[in-house]
DNA sequence: ACAACCTACAACCAAACGGTTGTATGTTGG
DNA sequence: CCAACATACAACCGTTTGGTTGTAGGTTGT
């Protein structure tokens, strides 16, 4: 199944569209924080914050460890990697393009 | 107005948060092509892709430009670039916990 | 001139999203 | 033991998303 990566890449760019996502996501890479700890930042109601800690965790941007009555989150860099190389994957499109462009230019 | 930057990352990622789109831009960012050939490639609506391809072009991810009757896009690497640069702040966040934790590990 | 073509956009619809409140379950400290 | 705390999740609701069809306007070739 070759569109594994691609729900993959949903889940990541989907996690990312949202800027509360984005911070939360940026202050677990920092250090770890508790779901309510996390909450007590944004003004919205505990559930949706962690729905969106759901969302991360489901896209591989985050994982949790349960510390006694508090799950500690904690933001997943290899996640964040593998993102920036889809868009390097990308660029690579790019360049192949130019890489063409030259070789016109050049008459071959 | 600094969360212009926040909008212009939302309206990034959920332009790359579609498969459709992100295989839009790849073709366009290998080289032009009208919107009428972009339709031909994918098993939906002429207006379904040209709306894909206006989100994309919101986005900053991807030119238009008249040639004829036709509109020709191209994908723009600088705003995948821009993308990718997000990516990596996110990841200096992780460092800079990093460092903290060496910090922490030598005893000041 | 005009038929064919390329594009844009409005109106509509089902599904997903981002938020809410309420309920249930596990954990801790006194 | 039990009250307070931390979390998870279901049900609900308005808005946005991704698709459709239909209509209209600009461009081209004959």
């Amino acid at each position: 199944m070759i569109d594994q990566d691609e729900d993959r890449a949903d889940a990541f760019f989907h996690a990312l569209a949202d800027r509360t996502r984005r911070d939360i996501l940026r202050r677990v890479l920092a250090g770890e924080h508790s779901v309510t700890a996390l909450a007590a930042s944004y003004d919205m109601s505990f559930a949706a914050v962690q729905k969106h800690v759901a969302v991360l965790e489901r896209a591989g941007l985050l994982t949790k460890r349960r510390s006694g009555r508090e799950q500690l989150a904690s933001g997943d860099v290899d996640g964040v990697r593998s993102v920036a190389s889809m868009l390097t994957e990308l660029e690579d499109v790019w360049r192949g393009r130019i890489d063409r462009i030259d070789q016109l230019i050049q008459g071959d």
